[in-house]
DNA sequence: ATGTCGGAATTATTCCGA
């Protein structure tokens, strides 16, 4: 399964003709421009939620299908901009019905999966500041606290399950030529019930997608890919 | 050098969000 964050298109536009024919299912929560959010599949799900209720303000930024006894969730979590813009005590407030939102509909004895963009570094170890970082905007407490309370669902980070130590980043800035100084974050997570945790073989971020390759410009996130028995 | 990029608003240039 595939989660997709930053369609910037609505519905009508999404290429289902085009995954179709390479093997894959969608399920869409698209809009115009910006934001948006999707799952592929092989097989065919069921899409339980498309949007985080109470927080249609900030955009399409959530998704969750249920494909083969796992409950897949995607999302894009709002940036915040500054510490002083009136996004970043948006952004808060997302996380917050986030986590309540997965406390009515959340089961962490299911194999559940919430995945995605979330903006935030959980620790110094992933991001290129290290701990010079801490109290900026990706490195506050009230952000970090907020993604604690997700995890406190009953998700793991899974490439810190498999990789306690590493210093691997998901994000690098395009502006001042950020990836090829090692300047990275990573904020981009596979979050997984227990149940996907005791199924994870491997999990990796695949840096070399973030490279530029003939004449297209690459995304500025890498993928995080992790393989389940 | 807030040094990149893409989309929107508007019509090639500016602004905005990331």
């Amino acid at each position: 399964m595939v989660g997709l964050q930053e369609l910037k298109a609505s519905d009508d536009k999404f290429p289902h003709e085009a995954l179709s024919e390479v093997g894959y299912h969608a399920a869409v929560h698209g809009q115009k421009a910006w934001n948006g959010v999707a799952v592929l599949s092989r097989e065919p799900g069921e899409t339980l939620e498309r949007g985080l209720s109470g927080q249609e303000d900030l955009g399409a930024r959530l998704i969750t299908t249920r494909v083969g006894g796992i409950c897949f969730t995607t999302v894009y979590c709002p940036n915040g901009k500054t510490l002083e813009h009136e996004d970043f005590g948006r952004k808060l407030a997302w996380f917050e019905a986030l986590s309540d939102h997965l406390a009515v509909r959340g089961d962490p004895g299911a194999g559940e999966i919430l995945c995605g963009d979330f903006n935030v570094c959980p620790a110094a170890l992933d991001s290129w500041h290290g701990e010079a970082g801490e109290g900026a905007i990706f490195h506050t407490v009230e952000e970090r606290s907020r993604l604690q309370a997700l995890f406190d669902r009953g998700f793991e980070d899974l490439f810190r399950v498999l990789h306690p130590e590493a210093r691997d980043y998901s994000w690098w800035d395009y502006r001042h030529g950020a990836f090829h100084k090692g300047q990275g974050l990573r904020i981009d997570f596979l979050l997984g019930s227990r149940p996907i945790v005791d199924r994870l073989r491997s999990v990796e971020i695949d840096r070399d997608y973030r490279k530029k390759r003939d004449d297209l410009t690459p995304s500025d996130h890498a993928p995080v890919v992790a393989d389940l028995d």
